[in-house]
DNA sequence: GACAATTTAGACAAGGCTGTCTAATTTTCT
DNA sequence: AGAAAATTAGACAGCCTTGTCTAAATTGTC
């Protein structure tokens, strides 16, 4: 096997090139979250960056460029953390409420609270209705796949007797809504929560998830021989 | 009963006065709401309202003077019509499932899916962390005191007999958290549900908030004699 | 060390926005 | 009708922002 050689990618001379590439695309996030495209200006990004203005043009063209590199970025990122973390759904609990409860918090942390999270959020509410086409991905790939592959989990587990359930796809938006329900006032304000209010969000939301949907039997559920 | 008799309770020559003030505030909220605050400019409102420049001027000074009026105007709105709404709550249900669905689709449609909440609920989210002084009368008298209200009408739902929870606070923000759970893309992208998606929204949510904590025999409660 | 690509600082024009000012016009009250 | 108040259009200075351009400095490669 060939020893991958990285330098073949590209025209070369591109070591410090991404650097400051994923840097400004960084500031820019940071920037454009915070001040809306609106109020972003090309100068604070720069500064941000530790770049100068011109090193943003030659990058990205023009502001609006700029934006939808950002705009994908971000989504992709995110995306990608969603699904990692839909990958640790305890498909075979051996304590569900624990288990709920621990993947509650890993997707608060990893997909909700966490940087990222925070931006696209920001982002598709403040300039959602201005470039409804710029977060079609979004909407297609994002939410939508999130809450299938979710109630596919939980229709996996209601088939193998741990819980009841008429609706999966309800279920798990419903899972999803109970999980943030706590901490609707933090991200409103742009609070990162404390480790401690999201092991309290994730176990009020799970106590009640399995109040409506957990078999009355719940502790010992019969598996198919 | 006295004609009420509008002329008297000002000073008199404001008729078309305080006609272009409400226009005024109206036109910056939509405009600080689609653009932001660093996105919108003075002309768009002006214009907006039907006014010249030098009017939004003469009433309101500057620019943040005017943010910090339309967030007092529709803070202020907003907390009246979510009381409004409180107060319609069914204290002694006839049929609790139904009575509840109903509460739920008011609450949507008078106090998140109108006009002010998404303001509000937009405006949050886009200048919330600029200006946290700005929002504070929000953060104390609206969701602080909306939930422990509702808390409390839960509370005595479960006193009287009809339900069964630990814990009313937290039965009240999963109730709202649960009323939203199918919206929040709509929420996101600023499309406004259907009457058809909020009935929806409102039954799939009151029938889980009832497997969770209503009482078994949910038919025949037993109001104390 | 020489070479090419990249980055930088700074200047620059074109345009937009804020907030003020003035003089003319309209509205409202008496 | 006449006086007082409010509104209007328009011009204006000062400032900021975008996007381009240039010449110098830096970086990385051979």
């Amino acid at each position: 096997m060939p020893a991958p050689d990285i330098t073949v990618l590209e025209p070369a001379a591109q070591r410090g090139h991404i650097a400051k590439r994923v840097s400004i695309l960084d500031a820019a996030a940071n920037v454009f979250c915070r001040e809306g495209f609106g109020g972003a200006n090309i100068d604070m990004i720069a500064a941000e960056a530790g770049v100068s203005r011109q090193t943003v043009y030659n990058h990205h063209g023009d502001k609006t460029n700029l934006f939808i590199a950002v705009v994908r970025e971000i989504t992709e990122r995110a995306n990608a953390g969603v699904f990692a973390t839909l990958a640790t759904f305890p498909d075979q609990p051996r304590d569900l409420e624990a288990d709920l409860i621990e993947f509650a918090m890993r997707l608060n942390r990893n997909c909700i609270c966490n940087r990222d999270g925070k931006f696209l959020r920001k982002l598709i509410q403040t300039e959602g209705e201005r470039y409804p086409e710029l977060f079609e991905t979004w909407r297609t790939d994002g939410p939508g796949k999130t809450w299938a592959a979710l109630a596919a989990r939980f229709a996996r587990l209601a088939h193998a007797g741990f819980l009841e359930m008429d609706d999966p796809d309800v279920a798990a938006r419903q899972f999803l809504a109970l999980v943030n329900a706590d901490l609707q006032m933090s991200f409103m304000l742009g609070i990162t929560p404390s480790e401690e209010e999201l092991r309290t969000a994730a176990t009020n939301a799970v106590r009640t998830f399995l109040r409506a949907y957990g078999k009355p039997a719940e502790n010992a559920p019969s598996p198919p021989a």
